[in-house]
DNA sequence: TATTATTGTAACAAATTGATACAATAAGGA
DNA sequence: TCCTTATTGTATCAATTTGTTACAATAATA
């Protein structure tokens, strides 16, 4: 995979993509009770930016954001969903870029297409943190979750579109059923209730939480039970998209 | 103003401007209880489409939506919100600007650059009818509000872009406040009833939607009342966005 | 077997929304 | 002037949803 980048760095007028657009995608995980971002850290240069790419000219631009979902995560069939167009002036900087570039022992002429001012478009996805396998590019030295409230500085205004990334899914999570894609395939209620809680960063009522869930008529309840600490055992669930949920009294 | 659209033509690989990138505006107005969008009629080709633009290459996305904006209705501060980004492949489709291009009597090479793949940023506005004066470009015909339900076939994918535009309006409308961006100045409590019914296409309770609009606390009752028919006359109302609304009981 | 912590859910209160009813008009006509 | 008519503003009560408290049912551990 090393020609990868090779291939941008010595396109320089960058045939075969579209120009001056990009794509950024924020993917959120959870685990120990926290919300997670996968970020990648450029080699030598300190930088960490949100997984992204360009787009084909002759490729979808959603379809683009599927395949560098896919190749910093290893999975398919994920919940990813178009929030924003950053698209500011003063977000145009070469700096990082040229700096990546240097630091691979690359002097890009100025009039090169990566140096160029870039448009991005913001999405969000949801994953599995269990599932997913962080997959660093060619260009990077890791690929790995970080938590978000100790993210470290970020490229450009990578920090703005994860902010607005988790306003558009705090303001999303109720009115479609979409916090799901982010637990494991089998979770308790106490999980999903902490997950919702980390998310909308507010206490929610037990009773009231668990009675809304339940009344989805989503989740299933599978037989087996959790075994843990010296308390009643709480169900295991599982999410059940369409087809009948089995009969829980 | 003849010359603007000259201007784009003859700069045959589009110096100045982002390359394929384009912004569309589905302007909304509310008029006669029906919803209402703005349209160009393109001269000779017979092509109705969105207003929309391309942007400078030192302009920010937003304001380059606000200048099509701006240039098509003559308002200012007026709600404008992104939506979504319409990147398919399967939306290239060169013919209809080549249409209008040699509509003009203008043969555009191969390789001009309006010619090329675009993508777009869709926006949505919310504008008052009566104040907002239709004004064509230099390549339409006309500049004109149809009614959501009656449109005329639109270029490309714009019924798309139009369509999705509303989907996001119905679902934005409770959360925000937005649907007195609709409305004149002063409108009655009927009216504004009206309005919420037709963009969410459903009758409402009236006692409860005058209960809950009221309990905003932002609209204030103007003092005059309405002279019409053979009943009781309604109030007028107006809309406060910040100050304390005059006590109306 | 008692103790402890946590779960599932019942039971009731509070708040919100749905539905109905009715007094208060503003014309127009007897 | 006084009915008639249509519509508005709001009160009232019912139905539904959400907030709160309580408690029985466990699953370890002592």
């Amino acid at each position: 995979m090393n020609k990868e980048f090779y291939q941008l760095e010595n396109n320089i007028a960058g045939e075969g993509f579209l120009p001056g657009l990009a794509i950024d995608t924020v993917i959120f995980g959870f685990h120990d009770n926290q919300l997670k971002v996968l970020l990648l850290a450029y080699k030598n240069t300190g930088l960490y930016a949100l997984p992204g790419g360009f787009i084909h000219d002759n490729e979808n631009v959603n379809e683009a954001a599927w395949r560098v979902l896919q190749s910093r995560t290893a999975l398919t069939n994920i919940y990813l969903e178009q929030f924003y167009v950053f698209g500011n002036y003063s977000r145009y900087d070469p700096g990082p870029l040229k700096a990546i570039m240097q630091a691979r022992g690359y002097n890009p002429p100025a009039d090169h297409w990566l140096l160029k001012r870039f448009i991005s478009v913001g999405y969000y996805a949801l994953v599995d943190f269990t599932k997913a396998i962080p997959t660093p590019d060619e260009i990077s030295d890791s690929c790995d979750w970080y938590s978000l409230n100790e993210l470290p500085a970020l490229m450009q205004d990578h920090q703005q579109i994860i902010n607005k990334a988790l306003e558009t899914l705090q303001n999303e999570l109720d009115q479609k059923l979409i916090g799901f894609n982010l637990m494991t395939e089998e979770f308790t209620m106490g999980d999903l209730q902490s997950l919702y809680e980390t998310i909308l960063n507010k206490k929610l009522i037990r009773a009231a939480f668990q009675r809304k869930m339940l009344g989805l008529g989503i989740l299933e309840r599978v037989a087996k039970k959790w075994t843990g600490g010296a308390h009643k055992a709480p169900y295991l669930y599982k999410f059940v998209s369409d087809g009948v949920p089995a009969d829980n009294s």
